[in-house]
DNA sequence: TCTGGGGTCCTGTCGCCA
DNA sequence: TCTGTGGCGACAGGACCC
């Protein structure tokens, strides 16, 4: 998908269309997600820290991600690839491998390109958003092809043309090249995929150790036979909370840690699942990131168990000079617990604690006051209808009202506790009887 | 300027054990 | 009993990706 959140939301807010969009973290250490194609033109991409955005672009619209709706029009796309194959390997929201071979949906250039433009149509025609398709041989190919092919358009690499194609590319372009292989191949005097494949086999290795050095090799010269594949099964569960100022009490600190743990339990039960190995991780106030794990004898979903680990891993830490980022995370993960196996032996179950299934673990807040309003989100008024949240602070909001199928609207500036203003839920980028047409004439193209 | 959140994979080191 | 070796799991850090 083309610029994905930003793109969704320009879908969602006629007023946004052809402006510049800038999606991500918006505190004062937050970093771009998405920009939009308009955002790029100053500058902005993503990863970018967002206060960098705003001195670039500073009349950009800045919205915080809004990930359940994302999720749910990702799926809607998913979908559609699964008609085409039952090989589907998401890579993200909005980026997928399809195995057109092994859904017999394409086998020469002729019915591929017809495959990638028919799902071009369909995603368009049930989403709304532009999507782009990059046809080839190989996993590596079509991922060149297809950013090659943004926006809104599809690039097929014939067979043949891939080691010519290649050749005179930056090594960033080769998947797994980063900032830091970029520099270290520099600084060998390697800077396009023709020199990697100069270069040699041994003189990769002996530069970028066994795995990577075999594997950009073969990149190099165009050969990637990874398969597609469809599940993948998760190995780790974390969550993680950068702070906007550093916290240097040891007491906070170590509350942080337990509502990090208790929040990664409630992922993990969500999903399953169980793990052994209980992982905690601190970044310093210079940035400086460590980790410490320790692996219990069997996995546990306890939150009791898991909050314990985190604060024994966290009393081997060196808080000095303070944190600015705390995470706790759980791999070996497994379906079954090892209090499962006590339990069963036993015949009894501990029950939860009451504090467990307190639902209100969400981002600690000072008291129930007046309502937090974030940049992007949805809300209703009775009199002006539906609209989302332009900016606010100060005890004041400013919402635009519009909706993504009106034009665009007018924006009205309340106090934050106006009443009858309140969160809305996001309303359909295209019209419902429009979408449905639109599934049932595939073969229209 | 000042660097998110959620992941995956690889490498080096260390201790244990056969 | 001593020594060497190799495998393996645990642990920590780093690179990369979206």
């Amino acid at each position: 998908m083309d610029a994905f959140f930003a793109s969704v939301e320009q879908a969602s807010k006629p007023s946004l269309r052809g402006k510049a969009v800038v999606v991500g973290g918006i505190g004062p250490r937050g970093v771009v997600a998405t920009a939009s194609y308009e955002a790029r033109v100053f500058g902005v991409h993503s990863a970018m820290p967002t206060a960098q955005a705003r001195r670039l672009a500073p009349n950009a619209a800045y919205l915080m991600p809004r990930f359940a709706l994302y999720r749910s029009i990702s799926d809607q796309v998913m979908a559609l690839l699964r008609e085409l194959s039952p090989l589907v390997e998401p890579l993200s929201l909005d980026e997928a491998f399809v195995d057109l071979e092994a859904g017999n949906t394409a086998w020469d250039e002729a019915s591929a390109r017809e495959a990638g433009a028919r799902l071009r149509a369909d995603i368009r025609a049930v989403t709304g958003l532009t999507g782009s398709v990059g046809l080839a041989a190989s996993k590596m190919l079509a991922k060149i092809a297809s950013e090659r092919a943004k926006p809104d358009g599809l690039v097929l690499i014939e067979p043949g043309t891939e080691r010519a194609l290649l050749s005179p590319m930056p090594v960033r372009t080769l998947p797994g090249v980063g900032p830091a292989t970029g520099d270290h191949l520099r600084r060998a005097g390697i800077t396009t995929v023709q020199e990697l494949s100069e270069a040699g086999e041994d003189e990769l290795v002996r530069l970028l150790g066994k795995a990577h050095g075999h594997a950009l090799y073969a990149m190099a010269l165009a050969r990637d036979d990874r398969p597609v594949v469809a599940e993948r099964e998760a190995k780790s569960v974390s969550v993680e909370d950068t702070y906007a100022v550093d916290i240097h009490d040891r007491l906070r600190i170590g509350l942080e840690v337990r509502r990090l743990a208790d929040r990664c339990v409630r992922r993990l039960r969500g999903a399953g699942l169980s793990g052994r190995t209980i992982v905690l991780k601190v970044r310093r106030y210079d940035f400086s990131t460590l980790t410490r794990s320790e692996t219990l004898r069997g996995p546990t979903d306890d939150p009791s168990v898991i909050r314990e680990a985190a604060a024994r891993l966290l009393d081997s830490v060196d808080t000095t000079g303070g944190v600015r980022l705390l995470g706790v995370g759980v791999s070996g993960l497994a379906d079954y617990t090892q209090e499962d196996l006590f339990a069963q032996a036993a015949g009894e179950l501990a029950e939860e604690t009451p504090e467990e299934s307190a639902p209100d673990f969400g981002p600690e807040r000072p008291g129930p006051a007046a309502p937090e309003w974030r940049a992007g989100q949805d809300v209703r008024h009775p009199e002006y209808g539906h609209g989302w949240v332009q900016g606010s602070g100060l005890g004041r909001v400013t919402v635009r009202f519009e909706t993504p199928l009106s034009a665009p609207g007018r924006v009205r500036t309340f106090r934050s506790d106006e009443a009858g203003l309140e969160p809305a839920d996001p309303l359909p980028l295209v019209a419902q009887v429009e979408a449905a047409t639109a599934e049932g004439e595939t073969d229209g193209g």
